[in-house]
Order: structure tokens, then sequence, then C-alpha cells
DNA sequence: GGGATTTATCTTGATATCAAGATACTGCTG
DNA sequence: CAGCAGTATCTTGATATCAAGATAAATCCC
């Protein structure tokens, strides 16, 4: 079994300060020396970062009076291209929620009169959902702020950190995904 | 406003594979080509990477018949080290949780017999909640399994990629948490 | 030391989610 | 072309979460 091999490298590296995450593997290294809790470090911090801009996202959200679920199923309409409209399976498998979840969301965005539903051509099991203009609208106003908010947040880090960090990221994915 | 700059060497940088998000992005940079949309190679695919990773810890968790939640609230017990106490507040903290939603999961761990609440010394207001037996050995036993699991999910990335991962997302909480 | 403020925890009511199953239609296979 | 497995969507019931507020005790400050 390895045997943190790469933390006092990661230690050395970020001597300038510590984070939360830091904080809490420490504590699991001092309480497990016989584990290796050097993942932590990549994983956790994930988790944690992701909480972090849920939470930050909403406070953008809010403002356009939208909630993050509502922006998920839009924003997969919208970048679609006309007409804007997509099975809710579809819909399923890019917001990673259930199909029950999109049909309860699906029926609160019609209500709002943010998307339609219409019968699906030549399949009559099927439905497409379509993005209404109001949605539309909404849609790219909040993605134009949200954009703005990213950047703002990413503009501490170097360009090529940023290179870095989404070629990571992307090969994790694919190990999830894959 | 600067133009997506960072865009083409992200392209070229991952010509191996396009994952999910790469095509998401590229839709949107489809739609919108007036937005710079290069933020979301990173903040996207974080919210995503953090949405399987979830998914696939569940797994593991329950071939110990536990879920998500208790093994937080519990892992923040045990690595706090002896006598494996914390108050709730403490515990609200370092789950980022509502209080509401602590006292619900303290009551339930309590009900399994895997927590203990006490009144706090010196203080009526206050009770720490404590780890018995049971308990410390549950989130010990996940543990393991689950270090094991996150170890073979980062097995295909250099440990230098991990390092650069890590600072990277180091930076972006420290300013989503400062 | 006594009244106002802050801190710590818990309660309540509304809501979004999921898992499992129901329903309805398609399209393959023999 | 009949039956049957597969697909697409929706329904149901249980559950975890949150926001807001209630309650109680500590601490501050004059």
């Amino acid at each position: 079994m390895s045997r943190n091999l790469t933390a006092p490298r990661l230690r050395r590296m970020t001597a300038r300060g510590q984070d939360e995450v830091d904080r809490i593997v420490d504590a699991w290294q001092r309480e497990r020396p016989d584990l290796d809790v050097a993942p932590l470090h990549v994983l956790s911090r994930i988790s944690r970062v992701a909480r972090r801009l849920d939470q930050t996202r909403g406070t953008a959200f809010a403002r356009h009076d939208v909630e993050g679920w509502e922006f998920d199923v839009l924003s997969a309409l919208r970048r679609a291209g006309t007409p804007y409209e997509l099975s809710p399976g579809a819909l399923v498998q890019q917001t990673l929620v259930t199909s029950g979840t999109m049909t309860n969301r699906v029926d609160r965005l019609e209500n709002r009169g943010l998307v339609r539903r219409r019968p699906a051509p030549n399949d009559r099991r099927g439905v497409l959902v379509e993005l209404t203009d109001e949605g539309r609208d909404l849609v790219d106003a909040v993605m134009a702020d949200l954009l703005a908010r990213e950047q703002e947040l990413l503009s501490h880090l170097p360009t090529r950190d940023r290179e870095r960090l989404a070629v990571g990221l992307r090969t994790l994915l694919g190990e999830l995904e894959g």
C-alpha cells in the first residue's frame, strides 16, 4: 500500500496558506496515519468548491428571479439552438436528474410560461419541450450575468493555471462518465 | 470585453477527446459568439465532476449501508480526534448545511446509535455530539474503502497533474470562502 | 446587576428530489 | 401480423433540505 508519498510535495507548494480542505486532510492524516489520504486534496476539494459555487451562483440567479434548476433546463434548451426544443429524455441526460424530476421541472417552467410542451412528430409516446420567447430572453440575460461573475471569480488565476485545471478535470470526468 | 482569447489553446490541448462539457461549451460558443464562455471550461466542469463524484461515492457508501450525509457528519466527528465530539454549530460549519438540517441529521444518527448527544459543560444552551464506538468503527471502515476507490479514480492522472489540480482548486476555494 | 444584544439549538412548513412503478406506444422477431 | 421486449414519459410516496422563526441561555455595557 503506497503511503502518502505525494503529501510532502503538496504541502511545500502551498506554504502560502491553508484552506479548509488542507485542515480537513491534515486532521485525517493525524488520525489515520496508516491511510494515504492524498486523494482528498483533489476530490474533497472538488466537492467543496462545487458546493460553494452553487451557493454563489444562487445569488446571481436570485437577481433574475430564477432558481438554479430552472437555469439548468432553460440553458440546455437554449444551447441546442433553433428551434430551441429537446425531448424530456434528452434534458434528463444533460442535467443528470431523474425522469420524475424532469417532469416536475418542465411542469413548473410551463406554468411560468418559460417553456411549452408539444407532441413529438412520428412518436405518439413522445413530447418536445420548447423554449418560449420569454424563456429565451431570460436565459440569455442570466447567462451573460453568470459569465461575468465567473470571469471575475477566475480573474486571479493565471490563464495557464485555468487550462491545467480544465485539462485535469476533463480527465477525471472522462473517468467518471466513461 | 475580452473575447474567448483562451479558447483556441484549450481546444488544441485537448484534441485527444471531448467530454460532455466540451460539447456544452462549444454549443454555447456557437449560439452566443458575442460572449466569452471560457470560464465554463473550469467552472461547469467542476460542477459536473462533483455531481458524478457524488453518484460514484453513493455506491461505495451503499455497501456499508451508509448515506452520504451520514458519512459527512460521522467523518467530521472522527477527524476531530479523541474524544470525538463537536458542537452542532461546529458540524454545521464543516458540512455546509443549515442548522435545521443538522438537527435532523443528528436525530437520525442518534436513532441509529452512531452518535450520542450530551449537554455541553459551562453552557446550558449547548450540546455536544459524540461518536459512539459503533459510529467510529463504521466511519473508519467506510473511509478506508472510499480512499481506495478514490485512489483508483486518480490513478490515471500523473502525480504532477494531481498537484496542479489541488493547487488550482485551492486558489478557487480561497476566492469562494474568503 | 439589569436590560439589550448575540449565540446556540431546535421547530415548522414548504419544496425539490429520487426510486420505483404505471401507462402508453413503438418496433423487432418469428 | 401477433406477441413481446424496449422506449418515453408521467405518477406516486417517501425523504432530505432549506428559510424563517421560536426558545433559551450567555455576554456585553452602562
